[in-house]
DNA sequence: AATGAATGAGCCTTCATTCAT
DNA sequence: GATGAATGAAGGCTCATTCAT
């Protein structure tokens, strides 16, 4: 098992549990569930099975470690597939199913379900200091990706007031699906937003609505051209 | 004691100014800026201008003030100018935009800004027990009479996923103007949402951006019909 | 008994022991043993027989509790023996006499024994933001007196440095015996500062040492006047 | 091994920086501000550039380090310049001068101001226990040697209460520079205590106001004597 | 010899709630 | 009918100290 021997061998930063990671993965679950302000430090260290000062010591602050799992969840956000995914794609058209569907995935598919999505949905019901980074390090970069392939599609400036409300449209029929998770699995008990079947459901509607609009404004804007 | 007497037949609401009133209407604007958990009931009655027990000695519980706060938000939105322009409308087209624009201006344009959908976006990145009583009286209605007017556009039935689907994208995209709020305020500076004329742009854009879509889809869906 | 009907029939303002009172009393025994910063609300709670919050309650702050005893400490001086005395004295001799005892009696012999002397002594080990105050209120105005006192017996103005100087003579050797406490209790046992005797034979020594100097100063500074 | 046999026999002093050293140096510091209960270990070792722990394992408790910092306090009093002026001074007169004098140098004068003045004023404000300890190892000895001092000019004993009275008078007027520090540098600002020429004034102030009550005592008790 | 990590006790404060009036 | 006073539980945070290395 040479392999097992490199491992041994690395430095000892890759511990397996250490209490700073323990720490960061419960207070994501924590925030997500109930907000920055509603979450407490004692539940926090509970489900990592920590002391109650360990925050204070590794994070300095309960908005401390508020700070440092959303600088994680963006670094994981970074590199991300969506990313990647999109700008493999050969067409702008390609790349916006590539981008809903990333987005879908990262809601419901990976190992921490949800995480910074619902985390976003608490900071937008109640903002905190860190909102303004977030945005700026998260939302912007994505915003800005999505406005410039629609943009592409529509034969118009992204600054366009039609390519941001097309891309508000895009985000708010994804993230609908975030933000009214507890509202929708009442409402709509079938959709089981868990299988990967009905994800790819849910992004294919996406996408269909939004592109068959896209052509037709597309269609209309080349004429308003021609005719000028 | 004909002064008793006609005092109790007087209606309850000639009562000009009752601490009770005073304190639903603060407990609204609380509930709305921080959600259920983060509003303090000191805050609630230090607006109303009552004492510290006063919630309690009239709704028994923070809890019980939020529930008649929903329900009194609630009987507000039943008999609501949405529910009659809807019904009124003589096309399910002409419907869907009333509908859109009924939700838009009611985010906005009341006296009582965006109230009842704040708390419903509290609400939904934290439930409370109330949230299944909500559900029922204020969301299911207005889901079912909005699956309604789009079925009727697709042919299709208000349980068809498609028509779900094409339901949850409008739900998407108008109350993303809600729970967003704060980030589209900063990513999307130049729109101002509490202006008549911005409301109408994106109420027509969603309008627009999905009727053509239903048109589209009931387009298919008859030649499917006929192909059979 | 009229007086006690009268007393009943005096509004009830005057509560035998509130918990505001009590809780002011327990302070300032707490406060004068261990100071601000080392006085724990707990403790001085449990000494009031209140609960934790009540401080909280009342006095909305450790510091508010804090600057609440402080003003109750100098309105308790103010209207007090030492200033009457010194008043009513028929020469300036007579006055600082009485300046003096009044000190040293305030210190040891009422019922609350050296509360504020003790207090300021930790105000000055380590001071607090209340310190300007104290110094204005209770500090200056008697440091006023005291050289006006001082002055007129050396024929010197208040601002004079050897006005001033043997003002803190004065002050340094009656404080002395507040601040030293704990350490003349050991190295001079035999000195029963809360015996009226002990406390006279301090008063008459520092009354001694301090009018022999001014006497002769004042001599002194006659003679230059002559000389000139 | 040489090396490591040169190494015993140098003087542990040669250290250039160690750790323990720097402890002791930032304890004082911090213990002069704080005193030793407000002061906190975290706060010394972050000054002494050492670890949280550094303090637990040099001196096994926080107040193991306070212990330390007073002995080496102590110890650097002992072989002081006051008790060497003062054992050289020719008449008891002169010794009484050099011995206020010092005790002003040794307040404002010195590289380290206050030092152990400021941490006696902490400990009469809350004593600690290592107050007896203080008292017997430092002021006990200079206690007894400044009465040996005054009843050798008053011509009475050292245990005569004039004669602690007396004591007590320097001591107070002295001190009082340093406990009320706070107070006289708002009450007469223009008294600049860290400069020789005011430091001077203020010790011959001391050393007048005493000499000449003394000398008039002593011609008292000699004609009390004579009267006999 | 020395330290980074971790701990439990305790601090001040705030909260929703209840009690006596 | 309504309120000022009071309460216990809990929250975030800091402290001196210890443990494993």
């Amino acid at each position: 098992m040479p392999g097992a021997a490199l491992k041994k061998t690395l430095p000892p930063q890759s511990d397996p549990d250490p209490t700073r990671a323990k720490l960061i993965s419960a207070a994501g679950e924590v925030f997500a569930e109930s907000g920055f302000q509603s979450a407490t430090v004692r539940e926090i260290c509970q489900r990592a099975g920590a002391n109650v000062a360990a925050v204070n010591y590794h994070f300095r602050d309960k908005l401390g470690l508020y700070t440092e799992v959303l600088r994680e969840s963006i670094s994981a956000n970074q590199g991300a597939i969506v990313q990647e995914a999109v700008t493999t794609a050969k067409t702008p058209e390609e790349a916006l199913r590539h981008f809903i569907a990333g987005i879908l995935r990262r809601m419901y598919g990976d190992d921490r379900p949800g995480w910074n999505f619902r985390i976003m949905a608490h900071e937008m019901a109640q903002p905190t200091p860190a909102l303004g980074h977030v945005i700026n390090e998260v939302l912007r970069p994505r915003y800005d990706q999505l406005r410039g392939i629609i943009g592409e599609i529509l034969h118009l400036s992204t600054d366009h007031p039609t390519t941001r409300l097309c891309a508000h449209s895009v985000i708010g029929q994804a993230v609908h699906y975030v933000h009214g998770y507890p509202v929708i699995a009442i409402l709509w008990p079938d959709l089981k937003l868990n299988q990967l079947k009905d994800r790819e459901l849910v992004a294919n509607h996406i996408s269909d609505f939004t592109l068959r609009n896209l052509r037709a404004l597309a269609r209309q804007s080349k004429r308003k051209e021609k005719s000028k």
